[in-house]
RNA sequence: CGGGGCGUAGCACAGCCUGGUAGUGCGCUCGGUUUGGGACCGAGAGGUCGGAGGUUCGAAUCCUCUCGCCCCGACCA
């Protein structure tokens, strides 16, 4: 491929709507332009690299027993009606109506049309398991598209769905997955940890993300540098030191507190208490819907006053109380204040669960077996001290509702020295999910097993964000120049530098070079431009081919070229003879260091 | 959806407060010189100033509405 007539857009300045590394970077090596908000293009070089991800992710499919399916973009509302997800989805599903008035939406993901054919076309454990995949686009109308390729609206992924006879099939198939998994992001040039997570709104038993730690992601994830352990935050856990509480024998009493409103008012008010002595009390909604019914349902929170509510956990718990009786909670949300006044009969700052029955109270964890609290007297400006929740306090749950914060203690480490968990910020790159029979019972797909009997398919299924390993590739590897390619997703391998085109003996090295490359075979780009050595260089270097071959007339009346490499900047002089072949050599160790030997 | 910011040439921006011929740098075209890390000289092309309405003799500039984009939060396989 000649540069002079390739279609590399590149620019010199970063645009100015564009914050993280990836998107900079992205947009200046001249690889995407953006069409609309989380709408991009992609350009050619951008392609390459695309579609190398997604042979990487079928190879790995493949090799898993994956069978590749391609199903709509386009489905009618029906199917999702069917499962329950036309409204669970809200707006963040498109939606359109065809001519006749019909109701359709953009596929956000497929178990339903995968479920679809497993049901018609299933019949028997005899043919399970299968293993089943596809690489298609998704749209999710976002409600905050951001950091370029990170959040899109319209993105490619590969989704895969495992279809078992029983849960130890399904541990088998999720367990392959996973490997399968491992050898994608290893063969892309990520790093990457898997985390427990949690399952939001696809239901089911078990989850694993598979995350890259960048300051561009969106997730926390805490880990254990001791033993391993790793949890998203909205799942993490963590063990906390005990507080003493003393006998805590005394009565609940009422005092005044004028004008204390958190907290920290509490911890410096004469007579107050600190945080970790408080009882912190929130008021929630849940939402809930059952066809086309609505309903809310308010409960009260309580965590210690010095921890921060998880709000995935927090609806998990919530959700135990409201999916009842054909309802489904579809949100979780703060109470608005005169909401709060009116169940509670006092304004935030001064609540409290003591003698609270009408509402649900839902209590973190933390609080189990408490004493001599002090907490909101639900009279405004007075708090209740001496409270010992477990004989005070109608408690309707107990569940685990807090963040984990850095420093605290590993959940799972044993022994005397116990780990200390660190929280980092990091991106999540794929999902896999052991749905169980969350579909298969909801539409209905079901198998005679070995004795006979009609039993709900067991479900998995697994998720890529194409585009997003791409972007994540790059978040990890780059630096002030531009992008450092691993050498698997690189839309070229190489580039062949003529630096000035006017030498006739340079230009003619050259020629020679690209020619025998493209003859190995090597994926090479031929900057023939008639451009200054300094652009071509700065534009190779920010575009992040592995490997250069620069040719300049100085080098070349010794009879070398120079052979570059991006990813560890070092430049030696080679033999213009010699040139391909090392070329071909470092690109082969390149290659077997992220593939593997095959 | 709440908060903040920004829409002026392909890109980055100035001009707006205080209304009066639409600018700068890079990029692009042509000519010349130059050629190992984003050259130099000269001559050019390129604009519904996001859109609509209003105020005014006159609007990029003031007012109203509206659309779009970015960031923070909420939200989110």
């Amino acid at each position: 491929m000649r540069w002079s007539n390739y279609f590399i857009p590149t620019l010199r300045e970063d645009p100015s709507d564009a914050e993280v590394v990836s998107h900079k970077l992205l947009l200046r090596a001249g690889l995407i332009r953006q069409l609309a908000a989380g709408i991009y293009s992609y350009l050619p070089l951008a392609q390459r690299s695309v579609l190398k991800v997604s042979n990487i992710i079928r190879e790995e499919m493949n090799a898993v027993g994956g069978q590749e399916f391609f199903f709509p973009a386009i489905h009618p509302a029906e199917l999702w009606q069917e499962s329950g997800r036309w409204s669970v989805m809200g707006p963040n599903m498109f939606r359109l109506k065809d001519r006749k008035g019909g109701d359709y939406c953009l596929g956000m993901t497929h178990e339903e049309c995968f479920t679809d054919i497993a049901r018609n076309h299933l019949r028997s454990y005899k043919q399970l398991p299968q293993v089943w995949y596809q690489i298609q686009t998704k749209f999710r109308d976002e409600a905050r598209p951001k950091s370029g390729l990170l959040r899109t609206r319209q993105f490619t992924m590969k989704d895969a769905y495992t279809f078992d006879i029983d849960q130890a099939g399904l541990d088998k198939s999720f367990e392959a997955q996973r490997q399968a998994y491992c050898n994608i992001y290893k063969r892309c040039g990520l790093d990457f940890v898997i985390v427990d997570a949690d399952s939001g709104a696809m239901g089911g038993s078990a989850s694993n993300e598979f995350m890259v730690y960048t300051n561009a992601g969106e997730d926390m994830v805490a880990s254990c540098p001791k033993c391993g352990y790793a949890a998203n935050t909205e799942k993490a856990q963590s063990s906390i030191p005990v507080v003493d509480d003393g006998d805590g024998s005394e009565a609940a009493e009422k005092f005044p507190t004028p004008n204390v409103r958190t907290i920290e008012d509490l911890i410096n008010f004469e007579g107050g208490a600190a945080a970790n002595k408080q009882i912190k009390s929130l008021v929630y909604v849940s939402v809930a819907e059952k066809g086309s019914e609505f309903k809310n349902t308010p409960f009260l929170t309580l965590l210690r006053g010095d921890h921060q509510v998880n709000d995935a956990k927090l609806s998990n718990a919530a959700a135990g109380l409201v999916n009842k009786d054909g309802w489904t909670q579809t949100a979780v949300r703060p109470a608005h204040a005169e909401e709060i006044f009116d169940l509670m009969g006092a304004h935030a700052g001064s609540l409290g669960a003591v003698g609270v029955t009408k509402l649900p109270v839902i209590a973190d964890e933390a609080l189990r077996g408490r004493r001599n609290m002090t907490t909101g007297a639900n009279v405004d400006d007075h708090h209740l001290r001496n409270v010992s929740i477990e004989r005070d306090i109608k408690v309707t749950a107990w569940s685990d509702l807090r963040t984990v914060v850095e420093g605290e203690g590993c959940p799972k480490c044993a022994g005397p020295e116990i780990g200390t968990l660190r929280v980092a910020k990091a991106l999540e790159v794929g999902h896999i999910f052991k749905l169980g029979t969350k579909y298969s019972d909801s539409m209905g797909a079901r198998v005679l097993n070995s004795d006979g009997k009609e039993v709900p398919l067991i479900m998995g299924c697994y998720g890529i964000g194409v585009e997003r390993i791409l972007a994540a590739a790059i978040e990890l590897h780059n630096d002030e120049a531009g992008i450092q390619f691993p050498i698997t997703v690189a839309p070229f391998q190489i580039v062949v530098s003529p630096l000035n085109m006017k030498d006739a003996e340079v230009k003619a090295t050259a020629d020679g070079i690209y020619s025998e490359l493209t003859k190995a075979g090597v994926e090479v780009l031929y900057d023939d431009r008639d451009e200054r050595a300094g652009v071509k260089l700065n534009d190779a270097d920010l575009v992040g081919f592995p490997f250069q071959i620069r040719i300049g007339p100085k080098k070349l009346k010794e009879g070398k070229v120079e052979f570059y490499d991006r990813a560890t900047r070092q430049a030696e002089d080679v033999l213009v003879a010699q040139a391909v072949e090392i070329a071909r050599q470092r690109i082969q160790q390149a290659l077997q260091a992220l593939n593997g030997v095959k």
